[in-house]
DNA sequence: CCTACCGATCGGTAGG
DNA sequence: CCTACCGATCGGTAGG
């Protein structure tokens, strides 16, 4: 028999982690900081979940699959490079805005994770990255992009798109919209006019 | 009498503190943890420092100052300000290689300090982001920009050099010399070519 | 889902 | 700079 209720208070647990371990970092959140927010004792939260890193890993995972789906997605596109790092710009960004807390904990708190939990979640992250790459490698083949170093390249356009929710609060000023034609003017085409 | 060796001691644990608030985190380091990388008991350190998050604060402000400083010198030069953004690129580059775990630390960690702490150093930041921002509001006006939005350039900027401390190895493919030149042409040129 | 509790570890102090 | 120790809090379990 299926328990809806018991699924939707561990997704309430996995939530409230997420918000926490964002604010205060994943040593710095107790579990009786995290009971309190959920609404129960720290002792009734095992009925949920496992363990503490439990928590950590469902989160990071959750986060990383569904990148690398979406990578492979838009890789299988017919688009021009350019276009195709231009919607990996936009997942970034919009995963952020509707899933905040759990994109932040999957770019910080993976370091937590014990093993093999860490070292599958890096692998994971690799994947991703060499999947980007291989984007923006075959941009410069293509004579698409400019012949930088495309580590450079990767990880300037991947740090722009997480530092997001270090500053970036939707509707005030700047829009959704606007972040990303901004980014996107600022990666690709550059700050100097020409 | 000057102390020359508690000063030394006291840069050391500093030092160490700085390593392993950037590995495991500032809530993730103990006391004892430090200690056993210093050489000494826990209780021991307390003859060089007055507590734990005096460690934190030290570290942050050092890093908050040297930036700030830098910031008025490149500021008031008579550079171009394509000129001046480079200069900060690279200032911000140097220290990351130069001083890597400090610079890691005031990056994540200065959200455990506690208050007054805490607010003194979010208006540093506050600062040196109003300087930086208005050294590009002013190449927008003088048309040597392209007009975006201020607030995703200056975070883009920053979150590009932010986090070469996460993935650049000094010296292996890439030297410090061809990471500045890289970021600087995704940066101010663009991935795409023209 | 709670009460009661475990052993371990935390930051920090007393006293020498 | 060490030994000895403090009260508080940690993640987690037993038992109901």
């Amino acid at each position: 028999m299926l328990k809806p209720e018991k699924i939707s208070k561990r997704q309430l647990i996995l939530a409230e982690a997420a918000k926490l371990f964002k604010d205060r970092g994943y040593s710095g959140t107790s579990m009786r900081d995290l009971a309190g927010q959920v609404g129960m004792e720290a002792a009734s939260m095992y009925n949920h979940i496992k363990a503490k890193d439990e928590i950590l890993a469902s989160i990071c995972f959750r986060i990383s699959d569904l990148y690398i789906s979406q990578l492979g997605e838009i890789s299988a596109t017919a688009a021009s490079y350019g276009d195709k790092i231009k919607a990996l710009i936009r997942l970034h960004i919009r995963l952020m805005v509707e899933d905040g807390p759990a994109v932040s904990v999957a770019n910080h708190d993976w370091k937590y994770l014990p093993e093999p939990k860490l070292g599958e979640f890096k692998q994971a992250r690799k994947t991703y990255e060499k999947g980007f790459a291989a984007l923006i490698e075959a941009g410069i083949a293509a004579g698409e992009f400019q012949p930088v170093n495309v580590s450079v390249a990767l990880f300037t356009i991947l740090s722009a798109v997480r530092w997001i929710e270090l500053w970036y609060r939707p509707g005030r000023e700047l829009s959704a919209e606007e972040l990303e034609a901004n980014i996107i003017t600022v990666l690709l085409h550059g700050l100097e006019r020409k």
